[in-house]
DNA sequence: GTCTATAATTGGATAGAC
DNA sequence: GTCTATCCAATTATAGAC
């Protein structure tokens, strides 16, 4: 399977390409790589299945397709405009974000299918990994180095302290809710747990007096 | 799909459908669900089709019988013996245990499938989040309480405490092995992790004073 | 490029003999 | 219970007309 780098903006491709494209990401999405057949991404996309096969020359490449595509729209994580003064408000608007970031129902089926798919191709995980957490994860480290400086935080290593900031944010809610357990939507309980995360984080990285 | 919920032991099974098991779980642990075929199971077990189809009605349930094994297998965390006195050794020694048990090469697999099969297979979160995630973190949940009554840890919420610790002793390092990046079996980094993860939950709930 | 129709293969499941 | 042989449906991929 080939994952295209830098996907052409779906604009640039042509209409019925376009379609194919989304219609494939909603039915991969939803169903995983072995359930959806050419045939219903077909049908899908309101065009025959021949066609599909004159834009991605296979299944493979299709699925790599659509992956590149939803990894690069996972890229837009940002912490910079933050303020390092006000340390709490500002990690808990980070605490916050990126909660539903990774609980948003189209990231929580990303990860199914690419955990999932990883095993048959394995281009994948680097693919994810480096357009999805190791994003995310460099931003927050650069706002916590920031919020160091200034001595808001009593840190000495930033990457691991991101690191672990992103590990008690996302808590057991994120496993839970890959495994369907739990209600979708319960917005009430991603701020206590941003809130909860946040305090124990402070707990330990909050300067001495 | 059903999954048996208490599965008799494989010495209870003829000899064949324990071959035929054992096979199953070695292919889909490998391979997930739709990659692999009852052929392959049959020609892995060394018997036909035939006789694979006679001791488990269809595909799905050979798949249920496999989970519910699997799953059984992971029940053996414990940490009642540890001394909650000698804190911060006790918390490596779990931290250590905990790793060790996620990162095995057998659990990986397991997650994997889990995560990628649920969406097919609903029952699976379920029946996989009790046995496994739900039982150790209750296990670890007792220590930090007992922990806590004695005055080694400043914990309000044992419960609470638990996850973030889970969480942090998890880290990233999980969630990459899942994508396959990084080496398999790098003993040396997981303990740097577990102590990592448990001076930073010692930070935040240590008694002050 | 796009369609209809079809080839070629795979894979789940079964019939029937022993 | 076990095997060989086979059925049948689904699926990937392509041929050929327009």
């Amino acid at each position: 399977m080939s994952v295209p780098q830098r996907t052409e903006p779906r604009e640039a491709l042509g209409g019925k390409a376009e379609a194919i494209l989304a219609a494939a990401e909603r039915a991969f999405l939803a169903g995983g790589y072995g359930a959806v057949s050419m045939d219903a991404i077909a049908r899908e996309a309101g065009v025959s299945k021949a066609t599909v096969y004159a834009h991605f020359s296979d299944k493979e490449e299709l699925f790599g397709a659509v992956i590149a595509a939803v990894s690069e729209r996972f890229g837009g994580f940002s912490a910079l405009e933050l303020d390092p003064r006000d340390i709490e408000c500002s990690l808990i608007t980070i605490a916050n974000r990126f909660l539903a970031l990774i609980m948003s129902p189209e990231s929580i089926a990303v990860n199914r299918i690419i955990i999932g798919e990883v095993t048959r191709f394995p281009v994948l995980g680097a693919v994810f990994w480096e357009a999805g957490p190791e994003r995310v994860r460099t931003q927050i480290e650069t706002f916590l180095r920031r919020a160091a400086e200034i001595g808001s935080l009593a840190i000495d290593d930033a990457r691991l302290a991101a690191e672990q900031f992103v590990s008690l944010v996302r808590g057991e809610i994120h496993l839970r809710r890959l495994l369907r357990l739990g209600p979708e939507g319960d917005a009430a309980n991603l701020a206590v747990a941003a809130e909860s995360a946040v305090e124990t984080f402070l707990r330990a990285f909050r300067p001495a007096g």
